[in-house]
DNA sequence: TTGTAGGCGTTATCAT
DNA sequence: ATGATAACGCCTACAA
């Protein structure tokens, strides 16, 4: 590891010249000097200490980003997002997973403050009635102190800057979706308890549902992830089966869509199936959903901790837009028993 | 930013004390000081520069994981297996995306070194014919003389430890259990060009194919994903179809499974596709695939990297077991016409 | 234009 | 048991 007293010996000028060349110091330097340190440099193939250099500056360029699960698209998509922009300005992306935990999250923060890192940003939503809130806000109000910016990407009553889609229109608008194919018996597939985008999404649910005169109250147990869905849909299957669901998000939408077939419930024959996010999978099964702008709110984020103070960059909170998404879990209401047989003779056409 | 100086003046201690007490050194204290520095330190929330320590130890509590793309479930299954045993042990993971570039891959490593990793873990595979091979390979060997694990969880021609599994017996089996099924004109899908991981599934087939007398040449340019499986599938639709497709990873077989439904092929009636890696959305979508140790080659990985040297730690190259997961996107040949038929209601019925 | 030297926060060596 | 103090590698006034 050649380091700075190596080139200035090599180059035979002192390390504060060395210093000036190779970190592009606007500070003038003789050319033959210049040239010196640049082939000294080279023989050695010298690369600057990002440790030493960040315990003068008291900065790291690296960004942190604090997700739930990595395997889980939806974060994945954030992730991917940051790195894209981050990447390109030489920045390095921490990645920690937090699963839900803010007492895990409050020791990411604290890994990354005594890094310097340049940002931080969180990509999960946070609790209702969460006791250790005030605590991550402390931790959170040092790190900024610390220099990092924060920023979050989704509803967290954290004193910091967000960037975020509007969970609750995105429900309401898949929801209202599946109101206008004509079904009137829909149910609501929820979230982890007390996480606001879960009750974000169901309060879209809930409101679309009344704005058409129908009962919202048809709600089933759920989660996040695929079995949580799959499992729901066994005991949906079980009971009167509702005309349409719609899931808290797309791996419980097509734990649903299997579940339910599995069960020999045709989709969307019988029953109709719709998640939110429109991450990956869901386009492989073709899942009717809403489009998350995940992808930019990394991006957007990433931005906003990149963003030199006077840039004028747009602060406060950002809402992105999302957009509805029809697949082919969903379909147009028909008269029961006498359209059973079509639909089947249809949905085989289909394929 | 408290640092030990603040401490060491506010208990009236010296900055070695302070430190002492501290970091968990085995320097003798004495209580009454050690309480004093521990107060002080609780009064200010202590925390201290990894940076700063980084610098004297030469050695930061990073691994770097540089994946293919984050996106990309194959990857992130790994970036999971590492973070969850690198977290555990107080260590923070550094995730770079290198998008299959080499020369990404050396900047990557380069900052890593930067940083003082104490370790990286390469994901991608490499290119049978990589001009930069030679300079990752000093890159590497440099990253290793500043202190640093390295491995690679794919084949690389490159001299580092590895972990991986045997992508030629997995193509091998799923293959087998495609050709026991009764089909005997079997497509293969492959992977981006060149790739060492594309190669060696391809051999796999082949390997197969003519150990059961069968022809190994019908294969098709493909890709890593969905999209490439989606668009291969049109075309394969449009001449004359092969029994039986496997399908180089799950997205392609994913795509091919969708592709070809959309264009009005029954799969598996008309059709098997089969995949290889068993990422999640395999799952949801009930592809026959073989399962990759994709988490175990994370932890195991990580596990290697994090070894104390003395730990008797297993040297050299480790593989890992794969599982042939059959589901429900293959079946048995049958006659063709005659059975047409019957193959449809058996897979209604079977929903 | 070049060089000298102080300091960033820790750890570790060497006295005391 | 405690405390100075010299690194670690770099940047940056300040001096020359």
């Amino acid at each position: 590891m050649a380091s700075l007293a190596d080139i200035s010996a090599r180059a035979g000028v002192s390390i504060a010249t060395a210093s000036r060349v190779l970190n592009g110091s606007s500070h003038p330097v003789s050319a033959a000097m210049r040239q010196r340190v640049l082939d000294a440099a080279a023989e050695v193939d010298y690369a600057p200490s990002f440790v030493a250099r960040a315990l003068v500056k008291g900065r790291t360029p690296i960004v942190g980003v604090i997700v739930g699960d990595i395997v889980d698209p939806y974060f994945a998509e954030i992730a991917r997002g940051v790195e894209d922009v981050v990447g390109r300005k030489g920045y390095l992306t921490m990645l920690s997973s937090a699963h839900r935990s803010t007492e895990l999250e409050i020791g990411h923060l604290r890994a990354l403050r005594a890094y310097q890192a340049t940002g931080v940003i969180f990509a999960s939503s946070g609790f209702l009635h969460d006791t250790r809130r005030e605590e991550l806000q402390r931790s959170l109000d040092e790190t900024r102190e610390a220099g990092a910016k924060v920023v979050a990407l989704a509803h967290r009553e954290l004193d910091c800057p967000t960037v975020t889609f509007d969970n609750r229109a995105a429900a309401y608008d898949v929801t209202d979706y599946v109101i206008s194919l004509g079904h009137r018996r829909i149910a609501f597939v929820d979230g982890p308890e007390g996480l606001y985008t879960s009750l974000e999404r169901r309060d879209g649910f809930e409101a679309a549902m009344r704005a058409a005169d129908l009962d919202p109250t048809l709600r089933f147990e759920g989660g996040f992830e695929y079995e949580a869905g799959y499992e729901t849909a066994r005991r949906i299957a079980a009971g009167r089966l509702p005309e349409a669901i719609v899931a808290v998000n797309d791996d419980v939408g097509i734990g649903l869509l299997m579940g339910l077939r599995d069960a020999g419930v045709d989709v969307p024959g019988t029953v109709s199936v719709a998640g939110i996010d429109d991450t990956r999978p869901a386009r492989y099964v073709g899942l009717t959903t809403v489009s998350a702008p995940l992808h930019e709110l990394g991006i957007t984020a990433a931005g906003l901790v990149l963003a030199d103070d006077e840039d004028g960059a747009p602060t406060g909170d950002i809402v992105l837009p999302h957009r509805l998404t029809p697949r082919s879990t969903t379909a147009r209401r028909r008269a029961r028993a006498a359209g059973q047989r079509r639909r089947a003779a249809r949905a085989r056409a289909r394929r």
